[in-house]
RNA sequence: GGCUCCGUAGUUCAAUGGAUAGAACGGAAGUUUCCUAAACUUUAAAUGCAGGUUCGAUUCCUGCCGGGGCUACCA
C-alpha cells in the first residue's frame, strides 16, 4: 500500500517536476538499510538523466514533493542517491493494530480460476525414498502451501514411476533368490525390501559382465549381453504382454513399495490429491506417439523405432518407442501430460524434479510442441540442485545413500537427546514428549533443507548432522515458544493483545519499529516466494523475523513494563510475530511447539 | 568435445544492478538475583583470475582457471 504510494507519488513527481513521464518499474524502492534512518529508500539515480541534476538536488526535489503529498511521511533525508524516508510512528501503529489478530496476514484469499497442477515426489518402486527425494518433496509440499498462500488453486500430484526396466530388475532378482520372502515374514518395510533385491540384482549383474569381460568382452558389449539384462528385458516385454505370472508378482511388489512410501510420506508430513502411475499411462503416450506419427510429426526408423526429430530447435533425435514397441520414459511423460490437461484444464503445469533432468524437460516440451500441444508452452521445471555428501554425489551402488526413514530417524534422537539434555522433557507425558521430538527433529531437517536456494546444489554432513543452534529450524521454533509462553503468561495477568489500549501519538522504540517493520515484509516474502518457486525466500524471511525479535525480547521487558501502553505495544508486537512465525513454518510444512 | 549450471569468511548458507557484501557454525571475549541461556552482546575473518558495459557490478557480457550435471533404445 504505502510502498504503491510512494512509487506513484515519485512517478507524479517526475512528471510535475521534470516534464517526463516514466513507468514505476524504473524506480528502485527499497527497505532503508539498518544504520540509517528512514523507513524506505528510493533510489533516485536512475532518475538524474531526466532531471539534469545533481543526485542530492534531484533526491532533494522529490522528498519536497512526497513530503507535501503524502500525509504519513514525517520527514526525509538525502545521502548521496538514497532519498530515505520517514514515516509517522502513527502509521506502525496502525499497520501493528489492523493486522495483528488476522490469522490471514500476508496471505490471499483464494482465487476461482484454473488450477496448478504440481508434480512432487515421483518415486520409483524399485528402491526406498532418500535424501534427494525429501529435498524434492519438501519443496513440492512448501512450493503448494506458498502457491495456495497466493491465491492459486493446487492440484498436488505424484507420479508413481512403477513400471519400466528397473523394477523388472528386483522382479527378477526376487523370483531367482527370493525364497517366497515378505516383508512380514522379513520384518523389513516393503519398500526397504524390494531395494535389497534391487541391489542384489545389480551386483549379480556387475559379476556377470566381469566373467564377460575376462572372456574377452568389452564393458560394452558384456553389458548388453550379460544373462541377467536379457534376462530383465525378457520379464519387461512379459510384463507390457500382461503376462499373468509376471502381472501379479508385479502388483504384488509395488504395493509393498506403496506401503512403505505411505509411511515415509505421512512422517514427512507430505501428501498428495491425486497419484499417477506411470503404468496408467504409459499407455497413452503410446497413443500420442503414434498419432504423431500419423500426422507427420514424428518419424519411424528402419528398424521400427519411433523419433521425434529436434535437431533443428537446437536438440538431438529423441527415441519414443523401442523397435520392439516397448516405451521409454519420455513416452510415458507425453501420456502423463495429457490425462492431467484433460482431467485439470490447469493454467499451469509445474514438475519438481532434480536438475539433471533439464534436458529431459527441454525435450518434452519440445515434443509436445510438435505434437501439437498448445500446453506444452504452460509447463515448467521447479528444477533443484543435487544434494551432496562430503564424499560426491550419493551411489545407491555403493551405500553411500542417505536413506529418508533413516535419516529421519536420528533427526528424532537428536531432538530427544538435546531436549532431555536441557532438561526441558521432564514435565512433558510419554505422547507429548513424542510429538514435541518429531516437531523440532524434522523442524530441523526441513528447515535446513528449505532455506537453501532450490537451484543450488547443497551440501549435507551426515557426521556433522544438522545443528539446532543459530540459524536452524529449532531456533525459529524456540523462539515461537518463548512467545507463547509470554502470552499465556499475559492471559493470566489480565492483558489481551490487540492494542486497543494504545494511545493515539505513542511513540515507538526503535527496536519496536523494527519488528513492526520485518513484520510488514512478510506480505512481500510470500509474493517473491510464489513469483520465484522459492521456499527459501520465506526461511529466509522467517529466519530475520525470529532473530530480530528475540534482541526485542532480550532488551526490552514486556509484562514487566510499567508503562501501559508500552506494555500494549511490545506485547501486541509479541502476538504479531507469534503468529506471524506460525504462518510462515507452515508455508514451508514445519510445525511450531507451544513449549520447548 | 558439445550444451548447461555453479565458484562469496576456515565451513555451511544470504545479498530485485545500489550505500560500509549479511548470517550461522567453528575461533576469541562477555551476559542469568530479570517474561524459557535451544537465547543475547562484542570481536577477528570472504566476492577464483583478467578484461568490458555502467554514475555504480557478488549480480550483466567476454575470456581463462576450478567443480557439478546432461549429452542412454535408464528413470
Amino acid at each position: 500500500m504505502i510502498g504503491k504510494k510512494l512509487l506513484e507519488q515519485t512517478c507524479e513527481a517526475v512528471k510535475q517536476l521534470y516534464g517526463q513521464e516514466i513507468k514505476p518499474g524504473t524506480i528502485g524502492l527499497e527497505i532503508t538499510k539498518k544504520e540509517i534512518a528512514g523507513d524506505f529508500t528510493i533510489v533516485v539515480f536512475p532518475l538524474l538523466k531526466i532531471s539534469h541534476k545533481s543526485p542530492e538536488a534531484t533526491a532533494n526535489d522529490i522528498g519536497n514533493f512526497l513530503k507535501a503529498s503524502i500525509p504519513e511521511i514525517s520527514e526525509f533525508n538525502v545521502i548521496k542517491g538514497f532519498l530515505n524516508i520517514v514515516l509517522y510512528d502513527g502509521f506502525w501503529l496502525d499497520f501493528l493494530q489492523e493486522n495483528c489478530l488476522r490469522s490471514d496476514f500476508g496471505i490471499l484469499e483464494p482465487r476461482k480460476e484454473a488450477p496448478i497442477v504440481l508434480e512432487y515426489s515421483s518415486p520409483n518402486t524399485n528402491k526406498p525414498l532418500h535424501l534427494g527425494h525429501i529435498r524434492n518433496n519438501l519443496l513440492g509440499f512448501s512450493l503448494s502451501e506458498i502457491l495456495k498462500a497466493n491465491g492459486h488453486n493446487v492440484v498436488k500430484v505424484n507420479l508413481v514411476n512403477d513400471r519400466g526396466i528397473h523394477i523388472c530388475k528386483s522382479m527378477l532378482a526376487y523370483m531367482k533368490w527370493g525364497n517366497g520372502e515378505t516383508p512380514v515374514s522379513s520384518g523389513i518395510k516393503g519398500d526397504h525390501l524390494i531395494g535389497r533385491y534391487y541391489v542384489l540384482f545389480d551386483s549379480e549383474y556387475k559379476t556377470e559382465i566381469k566373467q564377460l569381460v575376462d572372456q574377452g568382452l568389452t564393458e560394452e558389449l558384456a553389458a548388453k549381453q550379460a544373462p541377467l539384462i536379457l534376462e530383465a528385458q525378457e520379464v519387461l516385454r512379459k510384463w507390457e504382454a500382461r503376462d499373468p505370472e509376471i502381472y501379479q508378482l508385479w502388483e504384488t511388489m509395488n504395493n509393498w513399495a506403496y506401503e512403505g512410501f505411505d509411511l515415509t510420506y505421512r512422517r514427512l508430513g507430505v501428501d498428495f490429491n491425486k497419484i499417477y502411475y506411470e503404468s496408467g499411462t504409459y499407455l497413452l503416450g503410446k497413443e500420442l506417439v503414434m498419432e504423431g506419427l500419423a500426422s507427420g510429426a514424428l518419424l519411424k526408423k528402419e528398424d521400427g523405432s519411433i523419433w521425434a526429430d529436434l535437431r533443428d530447435e537446437g536438440l538431438d533425435e529423441k527415441l519414443l518407442l523401442r523397435a520392439d514397441g516397448t516405451s521409454v520414459y519420455m513416452t510415458q511423460d507425453l501420456g502423463t501430460a495429457q490425462l492431467r490437461y484433460d482431467e485439470f484444464r490447469p493454467s499451469d503445469m509445474i514438475y519438481v524434479v532434480g536438475n539433471e533432468q533439464n534436458y529431459h524437460f527441454d525435450v518434452l516440451k519440445k515434443v509436445l510442441g510438435k505434437l501439437g500441444k498448445e500446453f506444452a508452452g504452460h509447463i515448467s521445471h521447479l528444477s533443484y540442485g543435487m544434494v551432496e555428501l562430503p564424499m560426491g554425489k550419493m551411489k545407491s551402488r555403493e551405500g553411500t545413500v542417505v536413506d529418508a526413514d533413516d535419516l529421519m530417524d536420528e533427526m528424532y534422537l537428536t531432538a530427544e537427546t538435546t531436549t532431555r539434555e536441557l532438561g526441558k522433557a521432564n514435565e512433558l507425558s510419554g505422547d507429548e514428549a513424542f510429538a514435541l521430538f518429531n516437531t523440532i527433529g524434522l523442524g530441523a531437517l526441513k528447515y535446513f533443507i528449505l532455506k537453501v536456494d532450490p537451484k543450488k546444489n547443497m551440501l549435507f554432513d551426515p557426521k556433522e548432522s544438522i545443528d539446532f543452534n543459530g540459524n536452524t529450524g529449532p531456533f525459529i521454533q524456540y523462539t515461537y515458544a518463548r512467545i507463547r509462553s509470554l502470552l499465556s503468561r499475559a492471559q493470566a495477568a489480565g492483558f489481551a493483545p490487540g492494542g486497543t489500549d494504545i494511545p493515539p501519538g505513542t511513540s515507538l522504540e526503535p527496536l519496536e519499529k523494527e519488528t513492526i517493520r520485518r513484520l510488514f515484509l512478510f506480505s512481500g516474502a510470500v509474493i517473491q516466494a510464489g513469483s520465484e518457486m522459492n521456499p527459501a525466500v520465506i526461511a529466509n524471511y522467517v529466519y530475520d523475523l525470529a532473530k530480530g525479535y528475540n534482541q526485542f525480547y532480550q532488551e526490552l521487558p514486556v509484562l514487566k513494563e510499567d508503562n501501559p501502553a508500552k506494555l500494549m505495544i511490545r506485547l501486541t508486537i509479541t502476538e504479531f510475530v507469534g503468529r506471524t512465525i506460525q504462518t510462515a513454518m507452515t508455508l514451508l510444512g514445519i510445525g511450531v511447539p507451544a513449549r520447548m
